[in-house]
DNA sequence: CCCATCTCGGACACAACGTCCAGCAATGTC
DNA sequence: GACATTGCTGGACGTTGTGTCCGAGATGGG
């Protein structure tokens, strides 16, 4: 890896970068959020947000980049529920997303932008194809795709719909929720598969 | 209702203008397109675009807005079909889907806008809502708004995945799978279903 | 045939993006 | 502590797209 610490003015400059993002963000919305706006309030020329970011998108998922790393370790580190749990990912980002509520309603919201929900649906879906995996033993692969895509797709719909609201819903409750609604289908759509090979003859 | 037939001039006009946006959209996606690659392809003068709408985002809902009642009809209509399935529109949108794929794809496929989806959803929740209150017949309004959540997310979900693939899957298959998933977590979730029709097609 | 209405086309102001460069400042190293 | 390296500044510049405005001309409906 290439792990050369850079120049503190670097980090110095991209945290107040970032920083100065996520304040904005906050305010008006990251769609509405201008390279102008951002290096006006991290008091950072507008030649250097340049190059260090191509968009201000870069900077928005560079700050993302260490995330998938952490979720990865931590759902690897507790083995002890991950044998006999799916989708553990589940409360502890119900709990990351209700510390953090008004970024995430911001970001990952009904009415936020569509990037970070993509990238949340791509580090998603790996840790649920890997349960999926470990939990059925399929052979479609086609099914396993289906699955993954529905899995995932009821988290995020229903992540932005309780950060969206002014819910008294916990993080317990709604990860309850979850679990009570996607697992029964998982179950039976995957033996299904597993015996019948749902569709076409391959 | 105000229905003035408008002059031919104006319906020449939008319909140059609309027929205009699907085929850019078809050429480089939604975002893509601007205003003036609109005005210049359907031969219309920018200020005129602007007497008829305010956004590209108009010009494109506007196409849609017929689609709503279009449906909702559908459904009434077909009692026979709505008064012992749930979820009729799910089959029905796949079909339409499939035919027009290369379109849906742009606007409703993972790496298009959300503008559409977003349309999609709002005019999915409140069929879906009425199929579940009319099958379950739930006391916790939350309940519902969660349940109603999901069923939508999972549907919007596959439908994007389906539709960004160069799948073999028929529209009926998927349409099957998307029973089988949610269809069981909904039962459950909200406590007896008085009809236990998982589905039957055909 | 005439009037109302629509369309044209081009000019304009504006907002944001992304690039470039010369001069100055901070940094890590020896 | 001196110095070469690297990063930052700040403002000018070109570009693209948006949305508005208006007078002149074309076209439709009664």
């Amino acid at each position: 890896m290439n792990r050369e610490r850079p120049d503190r003015r670097v980090i110095r400059t991209r945290r107040a970068l970032r920083e100065a993002l996520i304040g904005l963000i906050l305010e008006k919305g990251y769609d509405a959020v201008t390279v102008g706006d951002i290096v006006d309030r991290a008091d950072v020329g507008r030649s250097t947000f340049y190059a260090h970011f191509v968009d201000k998108d870069a900077l928005l998922l560079g700050g993302f980049s260490a995330l998938p790393t952490l979720w990865a370790e931590e759902s690897r580190g507790s083995d002890a529920d991950g044998g006999t749990i799916p989708f553990t990912f589940s409360l502890k980002m119900f709990r990351h997303a209700d510390d953090q509520r008004r970024l995430f309603r911001a970001l990952v919201g009904q009415r936020s932008g569509v990037l970070v929900q993509r990238q949340l649906d791509r580090v998603l879906s790996d840790l649920v194809r890997a349960d999926l995996e470990r939990f059925h033993a399929v052979g479609d692969d086609r099914a396993l795709e289906v699955a993954v895509r529905f899995v995932v797709s009821a988290y995020v719909g229903l992540l932005g719909w309780w950060l969206e609201h002014p819910t008294p819903a916990t993080p317990e409750e709604i990860d309850r929720a979850f679990r009570a609604l996607v697992l029964p289908g998982v179950a039976g759509f995957l033996g299904v598969a597993t015996a019948n090979s749902t569709g076409r003859s391959t």
